[in-house]
DNA sequence: CCGTGGTGGTTGCACACGCAAGGACTTACC
DNA sequence: GGTAAGTCCTTGCGTGTGCAACCACCACGG
C-alpha cells in the first residue's frame, strides 16, 4: 500500500502543511543558491557571495561602504568580510580607502574592474534568480512571500526597534 | 569614458516586489538558521545540521539510512557526510552498521543515546521554528509557502512525472 | 591631560565543507 | 568467466567562515 501521508503522528509534530512550508524553504534556499552559485563561478570565476559584496558596494554611493555595514548587508561576520575583501583586493575589483572622519574605520571602494566585471555578473545572476526562483512564482505570491519575509525577520539590520528611518547604524 | 548607469535593459535591476521576494529569502533563510543553531546548540550542543541527521535517521525505518541517502536528504556532499557521521559517532549518537545487500554500502543507525537526545533537541527545536517562523504566518500562507517550493524546487527526489519538454536529471 | 569604556578592523586558530582521487564492491557486457 | 564501467564510501587537500584576542582609535569623564 502507498502511503500518500504520513501520518503526524508523535514522530512528526510538524503537520504536513507546516513541514512543507519549513523543509520547502531550506531546501529551496539550498538548491537556488547552489545553482546560482555554479553560475556564476562557470560564466564569470565569481563566488555568490563576492557578487553580493559588489553589487552592494555598486549600489551605495561614490561605489564604497563601511566594512562593517557592509558585512552587515550581506551577513557576515566582519572577519570573514576582511578576508573576503583580501581576496577581491589581491584580484583588483576592490580597493581598501581609509576613511577620514573615523581614522579606525575604512572603506572598501569598486575599482573599475570591479565595475565591470559586476555588470557583466549582474546579467547572469539576475536572469538566474528570474528563471530559477522569480518566474515561478505569480506576482501576487512575489508580494505575499515580502511580506511574510518582513514578518519572519527581526529587524533588518540588527538594530533593535529601528524606525522606518531605515538605516540606523 | 563610458556611461556607468547600466539602462534598465533586459537584465534589468529587480523592481521591489522582487527584491523584497528574493533578498526577504535570503535574510531570513540567514536569520532563521542562525538562530535556531544558536539554540540548538547552546541547549543541546548541536548544531543544526547534526539535528537534522539525526532526525531523518529518526523518522527512517529501523532508525537507520544508507550514508548516500542521507547525504541527499540533508544537502550534504558525501565526504561532507562521511565528516559528520564520523563526529556523530565519536559522540556516540550514531553507529556505522555494514549493508548486507551490498557490501560497499554502509548504514547510520542511531543509537540509543542518539534517539534520547533526539528527543531532547527537538522540542527545541520546533519550538524554535514555531516561534520564529510558523507562527508569523498563517496557515494560508503557509499553505501557498508550501506550493511556491515545490515549483521552485527542481525535482525533490526523482524525475519522475516530468513532463515533456523538461530537462529530467 | 590622562584613563576608561566602546567601536572598527585585522589576525590566530579551529572547524565544516567540497572536490578530486583512491579502494572496495557491484553490475553489465562480451 | 572475465574485463570494463559505474557506485558507495573514505581520505588528502584547499578554502571559506566564525570566534576570540588584539591593536588602533573615538568619546567621555575625571
Amino acid at each position: 500500500m502507498a502511503t500518500v501521508e504520513p501520518p503526524p503522528s508523535a514522530s512528526a509534530p510538524l503537520d504536513g502543511r507546516e513541514l512543507r512550508a519549513w523543509r520547502g524553504l531550506l531546501r529551496a534556499h539550498a538548491s537556488l543558491c547552489k545553482a546560482l552559485d555554479a553560475e556564476l563561478e562557470a560564466a564569470h570565476g565569481l563566488p555568490l557571495t563576492t557578487y553580493e559584496v559588489l553589487m552592494y558596494m555598486h549600489d551605495a554611493p561614490s561605489r564604497k561602504m563601511r566594512m562593517c555595514d557592509l558585512a552587515e548587508s550581506i551577513l557576515l561576520s566582519r572577519s570573514g568580510l576582511t578576508r573576503l575583501i583580501d581576496r577581491l583586493q589581491r584580484d583588483g575589483l576592490v580597493a581598501r580607502q581609509s576613511c577620514d572622519s573615523d581614522a579606525r574605520g575604512a572603506y572598501a571602494v569598486l575599482t573599475e574592474a570591479g565595475v565591470r566585471t559586476l555588470d557583466e555578473a549582474r546579467a547572469t545572476h539576475l536572469a538566474g534568480v528570474r528563471r530559477l526562483f522569480l518566474e515561478k512564482l505569480t506576482a501576487e505570491e512575489q508580494e505575499l512571500l515580502g511580506d511574510a519575509w518582513e514578518r519572519v525577520l527581526p529587524a533588518p539590520g540588527g538594530c533593535a526597534g529601528a524606525t522606518p528611518g531605515d538605516d540606523c547604524c
